[in-house]
DNA sequence: GCCAACGTTGGC
DNA sequence: GCCAACGTTGGC
């Protein structure tokens, strides 16, 4: 099983959001980023495992975890023009963008604040930490990941 | 709200 | 296919 980072402004589609939505599940819709989707599409696998991570707010980092409960279909936003999402250049014969379902699985008694997670040596080639990242969408190492759980346990 | 870094667009 | 202009992301 892989494990991944999915990045989420709390105020739009935060941790709570989708602890509150039927099933704990939701859809990770309006990905419109090449690189994401590809991660999407091609590489995620029913039972994969990701960070809930939380950007641009108050105290961005990784607030729990969420698992793959489906894997990759058409986004249906991309095809609705009244979304925010809508992409007239995708169409249903030849979608363009995807996305996954993941049900919520954890949250951390406190997230795991950016700056904690730059501090810990083992988590020096994340590509989260990497100087102008801007992928929503991550993979993440299996030593990355452990670290990680080890620092929510240690809170 | 600023702004640096990045991805995308579109003219040529 | 190059690259300047533009829009977006996201930490601060």
């Amino acid at each position: 099983m892989k494990h991944w980072l999915f990045k989420s402004e709390p105020d739009e589609f935060g941790i709570d959001h989708l602890i509150n939505r039927p099933k704990q599940t939701s859809g990770w819709d309006g990905v419109r980023n090449y690189q994401a989707r590809n991660f999407m599409r091609d590489s995620m696998q029913i039972g994969d495992t990701a960070f809930f991570y939380h950007s641009n707010c108050k105290i961005p980092g990784i607030a729990g975890i969420v698992e793959i409960v489906k894997s990759s279909y058409p986004d249906p936003t991309a095809c609705d023009s009244k979304s925010k999402y809508y992409d007239p250049k995708s169409t249903h014969i030849a979608p363009r963008w995807f996305m996954v379902d993941v049900k919520f699985v954890k949250k951390f008694t406190q997230i795991i604040p950016l700056t904690v997670l730059r501090d810990n040596a083992k988590l020096q080639d994340m590509l989260l930490l990497r100087p102008g990242n801007r992928l929503s969408i991550t993979p993440v190492s299996t030593k990355e990941w452990q670290a990680i759980l080890a620092m929510a346990a240690n809170i």
